[in-house]
DNA sequence: CGGAATCCATGACGATACTG
DNA sequence: CAGTATCGTCATGGATTCCG
């Protein structure tokens, strides 16, 4: 992912395998998914991302955004204003993907305790 | 993703955030979602992986294999006997993940294409 | 505000060798 | 057959500083 490359490694014989593939290779960046959730609710501002989710530091947020960006899954909308505004919004490609973040999401929401409770086993057992 | 870590990280706030990524956290490894996508049909013996998949080292077959049994999404089984033999198949809980894993492989075959082309044109620049 | 640049630590991952 | 163990490398990603 978990581990997974920042993302961006279709070295030739990466495609061989299986489609699932390709499209983790996509959406399985390691804030990607999330970013890609918030989006679809409409477009977001750099530091609304940053807001939303505390955790992920200025650095991977761009890196992270410039991926989706160079994979036309996402658009970066500059503003040439002072201060600067910049807004991201899903691409019609980046459309398509909605139903798997959605369906990702309601897993999510079904089973987090049971994957919490898993982890708190494990951290019970050190 | 790791990227993606390996997998794992449940750190206590890591919860905090949207539900995408749990099912990220269990699906998102970096070979994870394509060892599921094989179990969907059927059992799959350890030597059966390498086959299907040559590029994936024993070494991270065996960690991604482990991380899976332990999220509880797929069975280990061994039988005793010489030469061993071990079977992996997707538990029924493993088994709530099939809709997305397909959802995925769908849209990896209708858009690999497109992918790929990203990869050779970014290529190109170098 | 929305980054870019740099430095640095850790951990992901491959290669190789060995084993019950 | 199905792993485990050890080692080395390099990418991943955090912290910090600076900028138009």
């Amino acid at each position: 992912m978990r581990n997974r490359k920042l993302g961006f490694d279709y070295s030739s014989d990466h495609f061989e395998g299986c489609p699932v593939e390709t499209t983790l290779d996509v959406i399985g960046g390691k804030w990607k998914g999330v970013l890609l959730y918030h989006l679809i609710d409409g477009k977001k501002r750099f530091n609304e991302f940053r807001r939303l989710y505390p955790k992920i530091t200025q650095r991977m947020l761009t890196l992270q955004l410039r991926e989706l960006e160079r994979d036309g899954v996402i658009h970066r909308e500059v503003y040439k204003q002072v201060p600067p505004k910049v807004e991201y919004s899903l691409t019609e490609f980046g459309k398509t993907l909605e139903p798997i973040i959605l369906h990702m999401k309601e897993w999510g929401e079904k089973y987090k305790d049971r994957m919490v409770n898993i982890e708190t086993t494990l951290k019970a057992e050190d």
